[in-house]
DNA sequence: CGTAGTCTTGAGTATCCTCAACGAGGGTGG
DNA sequence: CCACCCTCGTTGAGGATACTCAAGACTACG
């Protein structure tokens, strides 16, 4: 994870948010860029017959708030209490990349960052099981978390949150890991304190989606039509 | 769609395509950036099991190519034989944005629309039911569809590459497509060629996702728990 | 200790996937 | 010119996954 630029931090008023406040919410004017200093936030979104969607999360060091529009078209809450929000003015920020070229590129970088996440993220959920959803999850947090707790680290959301997430529904979600404990592939210290035993076989519960049945690969699906395994 | 500034039309090698050829593919270095001049493209990842997954559609105005590593992570192919495609050196640009901040202010401009496309379709993706994905995704094409085009609009890619956008099953595609032909909601001229002939339902449609049975909302949903209305 | 929210498990059902088959259209070669 | 092949598009039948509905255990907190 990259960090931001010094001279951006300059510019920064970091404050605390309570669970039931909002970063900024849909239809604030977007003045303003964001990053996680501590705890975590959602990006979500909210459809006409209430129900609700996860866009992303946001961890420590994620810049966020970008976008083209006049408005922001999604809300951002924190799923942490007392997570620690950093702020910076678009305008002032703006203002300095006008005369600091320098400054300009390293946002184009973060922006960039910010793409190659939303471009994971689709891929992720293009899988269409739920065992490959999940274990792309975890994968994701893992990779996300700190360098030294790659394999033992804490899932700051609920299950709620990750069934939105990953557009599960919730009791998916528990019956996918209570299975993968069983398995043996993970462990569970507390509910939200997460240990993978088995990084191969979450990998391949991964890659093994669409490949329910006959895992033996008898099948020659090189052959079959659809989008289960075209050759280019 | 806003056009590109034309600092940068002078240092675009404009090139076409054939339908067998990649514009880029997966490792290769990212040296350039690209936009679509005409036809259209898919940015795909291919996964371990041969089976294929669109990120997105480009279509003509779309810059893309951006990204933070220093190879590309998926490839971009033609969906049309002949796609007219402008090629920018990264290095060329960006040693003009250093001394030229409009220039670097309006790529970031381009970035923040890139990201604001994939979170989009992250929404579209979180859908659950095919028929409010695959009508999530018609009314998307009608909006990146010529003004004058709204209503009755060319779908440059085969139902193939739909079901791969969405993560269904080609017949599902199909299936629904047939499905909203005999409501009315929608016509074909040609196989390729749909007319909306009532975008209130083709909407209404979208947002039923996860309302399947009893339209008549007499169960109190906000008492439910889990991703179904939640309170938030 | 009661309440509210989170987490988990069970039972039944519906949607979507797989497998299979067929028609349409375009390109190629005998 | 027509047969042949290949891809794309469509429809049908059956089965499996994930959803809904339901209920209970667990945790935090006033």
């Amino acid at each position: 994870m990259r960090s931001l630029p010094s001279c951006m931090q300059r510019l920064a008023t970091v404050a605390p948010y309570h669970l039931r406040a909002t970063i900024y919410d849909w239809h604030d004017p977007t003045d303003y860029w964001y990053s996680i200093v501590s705890g975590a936030a959602r990006n979500t979104s909210l459809t006409a017959d209430g129900r609700r969607h996860i866009l992303e999360f946001l961890l420590p060091g994620d810049l966020f708030g970008f976008g083209a529009w006049d408005e922001h078209r999604f809300a951002v809450e924190p799923v942490v209490e007392g997570t620690l929000v950093a702020r910076y003015s678009r305008r002032d920020v703006e203002a300095l990349a006008e005369s600091d070229p320098q400054l300009g590129r390293q946002l184009r970088e973060l922006a960039f960052e910010t793409i190659d996440r939303l471009q994971e993220r689709i891929v992720i959920l293009g899988h269409t099981t739920a065992r490959s959803k999940v274990a792309s999850f975890l994968l994701e947090m893992a990779y996300r978390s700190p360098a030294e707790r790659r394999d033992s680290f804490m899932l700051p959301m609920s299950r709620y949150d990750i069934a939105d997430y990953l557009a599960l529904a919730v009791e998916t979600v528990c019956r996918t890991l209570t299975n993968m404990r069983r398995r043996g592939v993970i462990a569970f210290t507390t509910k939200r304190q997460v240990c993978i035993m088995d990084r191969g076989v979450l990998q391949k519960d991964v890659d093994d989606d669409g490949a329910w049945h006959g895992s033996d690969g008898s099948t020659d699906r090189a052959q079959l039509s659809g989008s289960r395994a075209r050759r280019h």
